[in-house]
DNA sequence: CATCACACCTGAGTGC
DNA sequence: TGCACTCAGGTGTGAT
């Protein structure tokens, strides 16, 4: 499902409604996601705050009172979603199907008092793919599943200086090394074709053919489609939504993924959409415009 | 090393 | 309606 603008909108939804709450539960329904949830993961939750979440290219991270980091990842199914009653003790919904790990918290800790009686945040993933290990806040950088990542595209070090050294001398096809998480972080399948016909450059070059200029302006496409993507609530294909249940729009300003067939949307261009596969994977591209 | 095919798992969609 | 088949937003592994 998520590639970095559904990640960054489910974390940004969550962290509105978790940061200052207590865990007062966590219930592990099934342990044998794509790594094994730890046999301590609900013992070692249970109590603590919840100070702060952010994400790193596609791993959520929430950081708790005592040092421990939540490394979550959602594979291509996996969802996270906020469960709110009504009414203060009005019942939750049931437990639905690949509800894997329910988080029961508490009402806010600090600030005005009020009606909140807590709520419940669900990981729900049918194909588990997806992970929730643990991780220690003063070394996560250290962090098996983290210490490959390259670059955050939307940060300022991400240019096309960085992008170039990161490729140079690869000979696979530029699609597949911007799919590559050390290459840069937080691209999927979606963006890498919309970000690439955005910048004009054919997804079947070799990476390390690319010029320093061609590297500078694939940066700068990343960068809009991923901003365009955030500003849209991320794009809802089949099952993504929002932490609170909105759904994403950006499926509809979609310029060439799932579009085999359809005409270039670029001015004037009469070219039409190719779908290839790389690398096992679809690529989308005009073979006109995109050289 | 770099590259690639494939596996992991379930559900949705399609065509017969 | 049912069945067989293909495909899907990700990533780790083993073979080459």
């Amino acid at each position: 499902m998520p590639e970095l603008p559904e990640v960054e909108t489910i974390c940004r939804g969550l962290a509105g409604h978790l940061v200052g709450r207590r865990l007062i539960e966590v219930s592990v329904r099934r342990h044998d996601l794509r790594q094994p949830i730890p046999a301590d993961f609900a013992q070692k939750l249970t109590g603590r705050v919840v100070l702060e979440i952010s994400r790193r290219a596609k791993y959520l991270l929430m950081y708790l009172d005592d040092d421990t980091v939540v490394v979550g990842h959602l594979g291509m199914s996996g969802r996270l979603f906020v469960q709110k009653p009504p009414l203060p003790s009005a019942a939750l919904p049931p437990t639905g199907a690949h509800d894997h790990v329910v988080f029961h918290l508490s009402a806010p800790i600090a600030g005005p008092s009020q009606s909140d009686g807590g709520l419940r945040v669900v990981y729900n993933d049918p194909r588990r793919f997806g992970l929730l290990v643990l991780g220690v806040a003063s070394a996560l950088k250290k962090h098996p599943l983290l210490r490959e990542l390259g670059p955050e595209p939307l940060s300022p070090n991400f240019t096309g200086a960085v992008l170039a050294a990161n490729v140079a001398g690869r000979r696979s096809p530029i699609k597949a090394a911007l799919l590559d998480q050390g290459v840069v972080a937080g691209l999927g399948n979606i963006y890498v074709s919309e970000a690439l016909f955005r910048a004009r450059i054919s997804p079947e070059r070799a990476a390390g053919s690319l010029t320093r200029a061609e590297c500078g302006q694939l940066v700068k496409s990343i960068r809009s489609v991923l901003e365009d993507a955030l500003a849209a609530g991320g794009s809802t294909l089949r099952d993504y939504v929002q932490a609170d249940g909105a759904v994403g729009s950006f499926q509809n300003l979609f310029r060439v993924y799932d579009r085999e067939g359809q005409r270039c949307p670029r001015r004037g261009c009469p070219g039409l959409i190719r779908r290839v596969v790389q690398a096992a994977r679809a690529t989308y591209f005009c073979p006109l415009c995109q050289r």
